[in-house]
DNA sequence: CGGACTCCTTGGAACGCTCCAAAATGCGCA
DNA sequence: TGCGCATTTTGGAGCGTTCCAAGGAGTCCG
């Protein structure tokens, strides 16, 4: 480790500049002589030189930092997500300050506090579950993209969601095509998406007139839910020709509980997910599901937050990017 | 979004004391009378004041912040080590930048840069590509811990790995175990853990006396590139009776061209992996494994790290935390 | 040769905090 | 009442940049 680091006082001194036409020379300023400039950088890279990010962001109150804060590690769709929007803030020469607030809405208040003490410019929230009045609070200081979620709106506040509607319609639909009445729906909890895709799988079998099959089972979006919600069912009795899941990941407990049952997928009982986690493309796995664009939501919610940064008039609408159906190969046409 | 960000000038005149008590306020030092105390409490809150970091960082010098560096985000081993470390660092009150140098040493390297500009204090790698030379010059500037690779020592240079060789043995003594002799092996690259499970297997092999039986079909520790191995290695006629695949994710790759070829696993064909990723537990997949420890590993990286920043005085020599077996359900015995 | 420009260059004042030495205050006790 | 000591409080000097107004150095022309 070594002593002191050098400042641009040191490389000024030994460039035979002043400290301003360093700071010039280092950002790549055009009214600097070429001379100047060859001195400064031939300084800076004799004593090794680093700008100091603290001081400048200090100095031009600009931190270059975006706040991420990603709700929960284990389910795969927040990495995929992070990943599009890191890639759009590196894109930028931005930083990335990443908290998580695993699920618990005290911890993410410290967490996003933090964040904004260092003076972050905006802020992204992979999922979230804090009040709307602490949201609305922070989004007055920095403008706040929400992710996967929309039921918050107001100035400052930018939301990216799929159309989760249009979504859970196709993965009925895909299933009706197929020639499935039967359908089951193992449900995700209480947070937004979840009860939009659940609301909209009961409109559907309505609308198709099989209100009486209509069977809701509780999951909680994870791999052990969606394990426990299939067996509940399966114990039961008759089960489904179809089980639609909330998510791709309890999809894959639904899975599992019917290989327990001895159930052949697709031969004997359709699964169809939501979401297109990487994962679910393995071959071994091979979930149909109808898929987010997850890094892309990514992407756009970290455009969006520049746009905002940069004061962009834009008008106040979320983002509803399109869902797709990928069909694999967990569904079939039910056994006659 | 609102105009000027009250500062602990504004609170120090509305609670009329100086700054300089309402900065030993806000941290909570004891030679603060409680009347001092409450004043600037009451006043800060009024205000809604928050403390800038990056100005007490440049006054301090302590960014209290640690940078990660994530080679990769395709791989889920790397999220789970970065949630134990970001757990770690957190409970420090020190905040995690994240940068990913998605496999390329010229981006590492200016991401690396970045962060030092930060003036983070310490610096984890999640495994890298960079040269020794860059990660030992790096080094000078601020401790640094290696997660997944050990082949670089120096000082201000730590690593957290797990014992392979060990990992190795027991993953082939569990198929010896079972009565596999015919056991073929999915290669990893020319990554440090890959290359030293490779070697393990060869020398196992020999050590059984089952020379003659080695089979290395090179991989690159991708789904796809499991797929594509396995796929060549069934193509080419009488089937192992197991297959070691170097990491999970291509071990799925694996299981997924044992499907295709119509072998059922673990009837048929035995197979097992490296890492524990938390989806090989699905029960959908059930994946037998060699589990490196990968939340702890993130936090004993964090530890240490702060061990060194702390300036304890402690040997260089890496951590080696010891794998564990998981025996699950693609491996049985052979068919006889 | 002087003035008006254009180009470069400069020192000092921020930025918002912490640290420090020194000053103010309060208290106990003779 | 006054003194000494412990406890609080304070202003000013940094931290390493950027920003800005102002100062030099050329250059071009009349």
């Amino acid at each position: 480790m070594n002593e002191r680091r050098p400042t641009i006082h040191d490389v000024a001194a030994r460039a035979g500049v002043s400290k301003s036409l360093v700071s010039l020379a280092m950002r790549g300023s055009p009214k600097v002589s070429d001379a100047s400039r060859a001195a400064s950088e031939k300084a800076a890279a004799e004593l090794g030189y680093r700008p100091n990010a603290t001081a400048r962001s200090l100095a031009d109150s600009k931190s270059r930092t975006i706040g991420v804060n990603m709700a929960e590690l284990d389910n795969p769709i927040f990495p995929e997500m992070l990943g599009g929007a890191h890639t759009v803030i590196r894109s930028r020469n931005y930083n990335t300050m990443l908290v998580s607030g695993e699920r618990d809405p005290e911890l993410e208040t410290m967490e996003l506090a933090k964040l904004l003490e260092f003076q972050v410019e905006g802020l992204i929230l992979i999922s979230h579950r804090l009040p709307a009045e602490t949201v609305r609070s922070l989004a007055d200081e920095v403008p706040i993209v929400v992710l996967t979620l929309k039921d918050l709106t107001g100035p400052g506040i930018d939301s990216v969601v799929t159309d989760d509607e249009a979504g859970t319609r196709m993965a009925m639909q895909h299933l009706f095509d197929l020639g499935h009445r039967d359908i089951a729906h193992v449900s995700g909890g209480s947070l937004e998406p979840a009860v939009v895709r659940e609301r909209l799988y009961r409109s559907q079998m309505q609308a198709a007139g099989l209100e009486s099959m209509t069977r809701v089972i509780e999951g909680d979006l994870t791999n052990l839910g969606g394990l426990e919600a299939a067996r509940t069912l399966l114990r039961e009795g008759e089960p489904p020709t179809a089980i639609f899941a909330s998510n791709d990941i309890s999809a894959l407990g639904v899975m599992a509980a019917c290989q327990e049952f001895g159930l052949s997928i697709p031969a004997d009982i359709s699964i169809i997910g939501y979401d297109g986690i990487a994962l679910g493309a393995l071959r071994t796995l091979s979930l149909t599901t109808i898929a987010q664009p997850l890094g892309l939501m990514g992407q756009v919610a970290a455009q969006r937050l520049f746009d905002r940064m940069a004061g962009t008039q834009i008008d106040d609408r979320s983002i509803v990017l399109e869902p797709e159906l990928l069909t694999r190969g967990t569904t079939a046409p039910p056994r006659v």
